[in-house]
RNA sequence: GGAGCGUUCGUCUAGUGGUUAGGACGCUGCCCUCUCACGGCGGUGGCAGGGGUUCGAGUCCCCUACGCUCUACCA
């Protein structure tokens, strides 16, 4: 049998970096598997429905590379895959519960549950349905539902013995029947709730397992009766820990970015956020830390999940980032680049000097963490620069520095304009006048970048041009002294 | 309140009865070097606590503590 598994998101508010996760696991065990990845958009909220939502999470999967073989988009042989559009089945599959008699009609208000729930409080009681409706006779409650009268359906949760199911990173887990009340499985608009329309679904789409986040282990006992109820052999299930925030508690914009948009905004690349969301909660057994898709793909398996919930350490994100920047290409970092430039509004400058964004990304990139830092230590390259970082003046602009510097300005003048020979030149002037090498080029860098850190001054030097260095000196002279 | 899940350096993790408890990020020392970053070499730092089982326990069992989740006509 072929492994189908599925993302299920809820097209509520933006894709979490943990329903990111999930979905990479998924894909991940499908693409290893050799089986289907399926995307089913779970809208079973009218309440909470949002377009945006749904546009931006398909925006999202995509970019960081998830892409799936049925769905949205795509289609697939269970059509469709929009629960909202499948209103019938899970209707009729309810019929049938009914008719069984493993789920009933309940005909109570949502005042009465309310003031139920109160009461539970008050007396703390354990919450839950009381059963009010459970042995309303089958005639009745026909009579009652042709009439029209407003009801849900809840699925008859036997009252003793115990479900027991097995999680595959987990090991068995058993619930005791009594604990479960009687779920609601239709709502009152005629909607099925999750954990309905979700059993129907994996069983229709033929999901082999279902890998998802572990808040929901206490509902699958609850899938399981309902697994029974209809007949079904249950999926494998697998739960997926969850990814807090750094100093623990639930990620939030707060408490680091939480979306995979902002990660994206913030200039992450795609696979360093794939690779650092696989290793998180997994491990490949061995010391690999920086791998390729292809090398993910491989070495992944559902055993080696940790049980264990775990931090997001963005720090250590960056870390990854800033090696995939290295092997990422100049090139391909160049739209991205032009964006952020046009964002901090130097569309102008960029359109006057077209040559200069792959001098840019291809001097900072290496030694750049994410793709914004390239842009903002390297905003030199495109106009000059107007304040000098005090520490660099204190420590490199000295009282002999402007004589040195004017020596400096007359050689670059004539000086043939690449790296090797400008580097020949400063070994010569430094030579001539007897100072150390460093002695003129830091000032040179705070001169024409108005920063003590940077590229190597040569390859900045040949980036910049003639005309350019040697009026970004005389400004320096001008504002420093001399 | 109840139920469930979880607990190895600050963080991510390796580890399935015998290890000097390994790696990575971070922090830090040195080297490389025109700076920064990269890279190389070192350092820092951990089995939540208590009972068992066993010749021997991070590894198995129990208890406690702590954390998280669920307890909706939300998913």
């Amino acid at each position: 049998m072929t492994v189908r598994v599925r993302f299920a998101p809820s097209p509520t508010g933006y894709l979490h970096v943990g329903g990111a996760r999930s979905a990479l696991f998924n894909w991940l065990f499908a693409r290893k598997m050799g089986g289907k990845f399926l995307l089913r958009i779970e809208d079973t909220d009218q309440s909470r429905y949002n377009e945006t939502a749904l546009h931006d999470l398909i925006r999202d999967l995509k970019w960081l590379g998830l892409n799936w073989d049925e769905g949205p988009e795509v289609g697939g042989p269970h059509e469709p895959y929009y629960q909202s559009q499948r209103l019938d089945l899970y209707k009729r599959h309810a019929d049938e519960l009914i008719a069984k008699g493993s789920a009933y009609r309940c005909f109570c208000t949502s005042e009465r549950l309310d003031a139920l729930r109160a009461r539970q409080e008050e007396n703390k009681m354990p919450p839950g349905y009381d059963r009010h409706c459970r042995d309303v006779d089958p005639e009745e409650s026909n009579r009652r539902a042709a009439a029209g009268e407003v009801h849900v359906v809840r699925l008859r949760t036997p009252m003793s013995g115990k479900t027991v199911f097995t999680d595959l990173i987990r090991g068995e887990i058993e619930y005791q029947n009594h604990v479960l009340d009687d779920l609601v499985l239709l709502k009152t608009d005629g909607f099925p709730t999750y954990h309905l329309a979700n059993v129907v679904d994996d069983h229709d789409m033929q999901i082999t397992h279902v890998l998802r986040g572990d808040e929901w282990i206490p509902s699958t006992p609850r899938h399981v009766l309902l697994y029974q109820a209809f007949g079904w052999t249950p999926p494998v299930f697998c739960h997926l820990p969850v990814i807090l925030a750094p100093g623990g508690g639930k990620l939030s914009k707060r408490k680091g970015a939480a979306s995979v948009g902002d990660f994206r905004d913030k200039g992450y690349l795609p696979h360093a956020l794939f690779n650092f969301l696989a290793l998180l909660g997994w491990s490949p057994g061995d010391d690999r830390e920086k791998m390729t898709l292809q090398e993910l793909v491989e070495s992944f398996s559902l055993e080696r999940i940790m049980p264990k919930s775990a931090a997001f350490d963005e720090i250590k994100l960056e870390w990854l980032n800033g090696q995939y920047l290295i092997d990422t290409p100049v090139d391909s970092l160049l739209d991205e680049v032009r964006r952020i430039l046009e964002l901090r509004g130097y569309a102008a400058e960029l359109a006057a000097q077209p040559s200069m964004l792959r001098k840019h990304v291809s001097l900072l990139k290496d030694r750049s963490k994410r793709i914004d830092e390239i842009v903002d230590t390297g905003l030199y390259f495109w106009r000059d620069p107007d304040t000098y970082d005090e520490k660099a003046v204190a420590k490199y602009w000295k009282a002999e520095t402007p004589e040195r510097m004017r020596v400096l300005c007359a050689q670059l003048q004539t000086v043939t304009w690449d790296h090797a020979s400008l580097e020949a030149c400063y070994r010569a002037l430094t030579e001539t006048l007897g100072i150390k090498f460093a002695d003129l080029i830091h000032p040179t860098r705070l001169a024409v970048s108005g920063l003590s850190y940077g590229p190597g001054l040569f390859e900045l030097l040949e980036a910049l041009d003639r005309k350019m260095v040697i009026d970004r000196i005389h400004r320096a002279l001008e504002r420093l002294g001399g």
